[in-house]
RNA sequence: UGGGGCGUGGUGUAAUUGGUAACACACUUGACUCUGGAUCAAGUUAGUCUAGGUUCGAGUCCUAGCGCCCCAGCCA
């Protein structure tokens, strides 16, 4: 976890309030729960947190803090196919990344499974669920259509008492896999295709990575969610739109058990453009070496994105922006990166780092020369101080800042031009060394020593201001251009093939091997914020970046106005 | 086709709950600047899915259409 950041739980408070909080605020005002709120976020241990649960979370936990509630982390899970210790950890973790934490409250669905199983037990003996023989294919072929209701299985009418016995005997393990299912007698005739006689319980051999053998039938979502926010004494259950056809049901279990009616409200999930957010899609890129891991900074996992250099405040502004509602939506991408920008300009260190080094000989400066000039570490905040950067005769700047011949409006250094050293001097290009093949090697320039510290006594004006490192005194270092994964706005929907895939962007990540940064960086840290003056903000890889073989990820570009007039011609 | 939900600029959210469409992102132009960054200023794009209706007045209410999303896992 990073240790520089302030993280904050405080919710935004200049905001409309959202049809969730107005709904909590009526029951509050009512005393429906007594003036109680509290919510959980129920993550299932499947899978990494991505910035859509994020949106989830901050919005169960954001709720629970803003009305001096509380906000419970359950984890659901029902499905020992699916699940794994691994996710449990790493799920914690990004949450507290996040600013959260759930105190003592952390719960598991696994945990009530007893309780689960005395519910189902309740629900046969009064009549209300009944075992079931008939495969998964005949359970199909019984559901009926969207126009046609479902017909009933013939082992609907069993008695109480041979549901009780084959029940028990289905947890004790008699019973093949598959081989029956304990099912809600509600109604194969509802237009809700849930609540045609739903399962309760299945049959499932796999251990269990919490409750290990102990169980061979588990409960079904619907069966164990709405059971567990009454347990936990929920008020308010907020979960995405998908679940709304799900309520019925939810309050069906609930109100034939007589459990705590916890109020389930509904909310449309983040989709984000250029990018994929759902759990089969994201595993793909895994499984298939696409990306190096749920971690790779190109994720949009929580670990992807710290990795990558994004802050849980930007993560925050992001969130409080694009609201809460029922309205299926496609965010853009650049309002991410716009609440990236506007955060780490504010925290940022400025460094100087050359990503393409060309080199640059002042000829009028002395040979053996050393000075250090006076670099303010970040123009938004006067208390970050200053540094001093090594300047000599030979430096390396960007190869983007010099042409020898200059398109139009370019006010970089070309042959005859005076530009300024950022916090250095102005220098003027004199001529160029070509090697054989008519590439520019080096750029001879005068400079000027009345401009130390980068202001001229005559107040002349130079256009340009760039950056650039010492040849001597620069540490080497790899550089990743990190760009968005995809270059389809929605990557599901592209392509004849179908397939996601099809619009991968081959340049989302660009390796850069000789990147010379200032000696500065010589100690940087994980996860350590930087921003490489007129490139952009960057990170040390927390994972690969080492004292002598430094490791930078570019967490997103500085707006670049200049590429956009190149790009007009 | 049955059921559930949703339709406001390119995008996302607002609109004192019936009072004359706002904020942000994006985009454009300009100012300023020791980052072509940041900042500041100005500007373009909607007459609120459509058609009727109620009303002095409708994005908000009514009616009928249209469009989009979700549901036929022993996933969550």
């Amino acid at each position: 976890m990073s240790t520089t950041d302030t993280n904050t739980t405080a919710p935004t408070q200049n905001r409309a309030p959202d049809f969730i909080r107005q709904a909590i605020e009526e029951d509050i005002a009512s005393g429906r729960y007594g003036g109680r709120v509290a919510t959980r976020f129920p993550p299932e241990p499947n899978g990494y947190l991505h910035i859509g649960h994020a949106k989830a979370l901050c919005i169960d936990f954001g709720m629970a803090a803003r009305y001096g509630g509380t906000c419970n982390l359950r984890f659901d899970d029902t499905n020992p196919e699916k699940e794994d210790v691994e996710y449990v950890d790493a799920i914690m973790e990004d949450i507290h990344w996040l600013g959260y934490d759930w105190g003592d409250r952390l719960y598991y669905a696994s945990d009530y499974f007893g309780r689960l199983y005395d519910f189902a037990e309740q629900l046969i003996k009064a009549g209300k669920a009944y075992v079931c023989d008939l495969t998964a294919d005949e359970v199909r072929g019984h559901r009926g259509t969207l126009t046609e209701a479902g017909i009933n299985s013939r082992f609907r009418e069993r008695s109480i008492e041979e549901n009780l016995d084959l029940f028990r005997r289905m947890r004790a393990g008699e019973f093949e896999e598959g081989s029956r299912t304990l099912r809600a007698k509600i109604d194969m005739a509802s237009p809700n295709f849930i609540m045609r006689d739903p399962v309760m319980y299945r049959i499932v051999k796999t251990p269990h990575h919490r409750t290990g053998t102990t169980w061979c039938i588990y409960p079904m979502y619907d069966f164990a969610h709405g059971q567990s926010d009454a347990i936990e004494r929920i008020t308010h259950s907020l979960c995405s739109l998908e679940y709304e056809i799900h309520r019925p049901l939810y309050e069906w279990f609930i109100r034939e058990l007589g459990l705590y009616p916890t109020r389930q409200i509904e909310f449309a999930r983040l989709n984000l453009t250029h990018t994929v957010l759902s759990k089969r899609y994201l595993r793909r890129l895994v499984d298939e070496g696409i990306v190096s891991g749920w971690d790779d900074p190109r994720m949009p996992t929580l670990c992807g994105m710290r990795r990558r250099g994004y802050t849980p405040e930007a993560i925050h502004a992001f969130l409080d922006r694009i609201g809460v509602a029922k309205t299926d939506s496609v965010v853009d991408f650049s309002l991410l990166e716009h609440c990236v920008r506007d955060d780490l300009n504010k925290r940022a260190a400025r460094v100087m780092a050359v990503l393409n080094p060309l080199k640059v000989v002042i000829d009028n400066y002395p040979d053996e020369a050393v000075e250090q000039l006076e670099a303010v570490n970040n123009p938004e905040d006067a208390s970050a101080g200053t540094r001093m950067v090594p300047f000599s005769k030979v430096l390396y700047i960007e190869q983007d800042d010099f042409r020898e011949v200059p398109p139009p409006k370019y006010y970089r250094l070309h042959p005859g031009n005076e530009v300024r050293l950022r916090y250095a001097y102005y220098i003027k290009c004199t001529h160029v060394v070509k090697d054989a093949d008519g590439a520019v090697v080096e750029v001879h320039c005068t400079y000027d020593p009345a401009t130390r510290g980068g202001q001229s006594p005559d107040n002349r004006k130079v256009k340009s201001t760039i950056h650039w490192v010492s040849a001597r005194h620069a540490l080497d270092a790899e550089v990743r251009l990190y760009d968005k994964l995809f270059t389809a706005e929605n990557p599901s929907f592209e392509r004849e093939g179908g397939d996601f895939t099809a619009s991968l962007n081959p340049r989302s990540l660009v390796t850069v091997n000789g990147a010379k940064v200032e000696p500065s960086l010589a100690g940087a840290k994980a996860e350590q914020r930087y921003q490489f003056e007129r490139v952009g903000y960057f990170c040390a890889d927390s994972m690969e970046s080492k004292p002598g073989a430094l490791v930078f990820n570019r967490t997103v570009s500085l707006k670049d106005t200049w590429a956009k007039i190149a790009q007009k011609g």
